[in-house]
Formats: C-alpha cells, structure tokens, sequence
DNA sequence: TTAATAACAGTACATTATATCGTTTTATAT
DNA sequence: ATATAAAACGATATAATGTACTGTTATTAA
C-alpha cells in the first residue's frame, strides 16, 4: 500500500516536506505550461506548512505571513482553483479544507485518514479499496466519474500517546 | 449487494416510498423514547420528497408547503441535527445536503452513488469495500472511527437516457 | 401542581464561497 | 518593439451555509 500517512502522522523534516511539495507543482506547471504565480505558489505553501487541512480563510489570514501582503478571499479561492486543476491540492469536503497533494498531476482517488485528535490528514492509496468500490458501483449500473472518501478517526501517533 | 439505487433512481410509488420512512422514523422514535415533532416530521418528508440530497434553506424554503407555516434556518438545523441523531437521514458533505436513511437506527456505513445528471442519490451498501477500507485503514495504525464514501456520475436511467 | 427538561421562535452573527467588474500582468502575433 | 489577446489579480458586494444565544412554549416527571 502507498500512502503518507507516516509522513503526515509522525515526525519528518517538513521544510524539506514543504520544498519538495513546491518543486513538483513547479515541474508539474512548467511540463503543461501553466503558472505557479507568487500567489499560488504562497497559498501551496500555506496549505503545506502542515499536515492539516487548512480552511480557505485561514489561508486567507495567514498568507502574508509568507507572502508579505495581504490578498482578498477571491484570490485565495483563485489560487486553491488553480491548484485543484492541477491536482497540487485536494479538497476534504467533510472539513471545507485544503491539503497538499504528494502525487500531484496524475490522476488518483485516494482515500484520506484524517484524525480527529491531531487534526492531520493522510492522504493513503488503496488499491483494493478502489477495486471493491468500482465494482460495487458497476454492478448497481451506475458509471463512476470521480470518488471522495474521507475516514474519521484516530491516527497511530495519538493512539499510542493515550495509552 | 443491498442498495436502493433502483428505488432512487428509477421509477417507483414514491408516495408509499415516504410513507414508509415516515413509519420507519415513527417506529425508531418511539422504541427510542423519542419525539417526532411535527416540525421533525415534516423535515424528514421534505428530505424524502425525492431522491435528490437536499439542502437546510430549500427545506427553510418548501417546509411551509408540507407544515402550513413557515419556520427559520435554526429551527430546520435543529430538526436535521435530531435527524442525524437518530441516522432518519444522512448528511452529503460533498454537496452541503442531506438524504433520507433507507434504513435507519442501526449503525452503518454506506456508499453513495450521486447521479450529476438527475441528482438523485443511492445509498449503497457494500460489504466488500467496508471490509477493504477496513483492511486498509487498519494496516496504517489509523482507528477508524466513521467513513464518508461519496460517489459522482451518471445513474443508470441517465446512462441508459444518453444512448 | 410544580419543577425540570426538551423543543421551538427569533435575532444576530459566523463561516464558506462566488459573481462581477475594472485593472494589471503576461503571452502571442505582427 | 508594439499591438492585441488572454490570463491573473484587486476590490466590492453578496450569496449560501451554519451556529450561538436568549427567551418562550410545550412536554415530561416528581
């Protein structure tokens, strides 16, 4: 199984996470000629500085923080527009948030493990998970377009620290 | 597989359809101890009027049509809240709207199947892709604790209506 | 009947998201 | 290099969704 839960739910070195996020949206937009402008390139990296979905008015208040001034709801939404086509970021519709996506570009459905403890959000590829749901659907003959699954629970470091 | 796609997405008795989820929430309530207000009661068969997840203000908007009286969004919140309690309905996040539970009172976890030509929803269960999402889950050190499995595209009436 | 609890009415407000329009920046073609 | 078109952005306004809170009414339990 891929995933980053491991990455998402532990200890890492997440400047290194962060730049390694910025060059891949950086390759991404250069191989299909689109712009990673100041603004998307803040707002990305807003959205990485953790694990945690961010909401678009946390962006919104925080991005001069990293951008050095301040933008409009607007623009923000412009930006996570934009990153979402690029599949840079996902959008977690149960907590109206933004999270960074590790494998940016290709196309993937993805479940995400999302703690209630911590607030961090793996995003995890199953495979079988995607074979059982895709022929569960077709049987009822319902032709599948796009999935969201979105797990609540607890991630393995705040169940190890309860104990 | 259990599922009532053909029952959302097809034609049926739908008056008998909400009749029964009436009985059903009645039945719940009471061996629950619980009151199914008029309000209540009339949220719910607003909710049931279609398939078709819908929204708290098109409740606050049609509920007078169903209860003689208009009430406002607080009200219908608190309704939809008891509803979920009580699993009468489910809340569609991908869509900010809620649907009638086709079998409520036992815990469940069911898929999703939103129709973006009609937009009628089915709920879904499928055993083989909870045990999947289990495995999956499990295999990360992630405790599950609540699963939310949304899926978009064409139904198979609006399939079948394409050719 | 009274006290406690649950449900509702109403106001206000918080949060999330988008429409619109004018301006600036960037890319493209001459 | 310059004109033109397209893309991105700034700003205002507003839509859509959801909740906090306070006071009142209805229901239940003692």
């Amino acid at each position: 199984m891929l995933t980053n839960s491991k990455a998402a739910h532990a200890e890492h070195d997440h400047q290194r996470c962060i730049a390694a996020a910025v060059k891949r949206a950086n390759d991404l937009c250069a191989s299909r000629q689109t712009r990673l402008t100041p603004i998307r390139e803040a707002v990305l990296k807003m959205i990485w500085q953790s694990h945690k979905p961010l909401g678009a008015y946390a962006i919104v208040d925080q991005l001069p923080e990293i951008l050095g001034k301040r933008v409009l709801a607007p623009t923000v939404y412009r930006a996570i527009k934009f990153l979402l086509e690029m599949q840079l970021v996902h959008r977690i519709a149960s907590l109206n948030a933004f999270i960074g996506c590790p494998f940016p570009g290709s196309k993937h459905s993805d479940m995400f493990l999302i703690c209630a403890a911590c607030g961090a959000a793996a995003e995890c590829s199953a495979p079988l998970v995607n074979e059982a749901i895709s022929q569960a659907t077709k049987r009822t003959g319902f032709q599948m377009a796009s999935q969201s699954l979105e797990i609540t629970g607890l991630c393995s470091s705040c169940t190890e620290a309860d104990r």
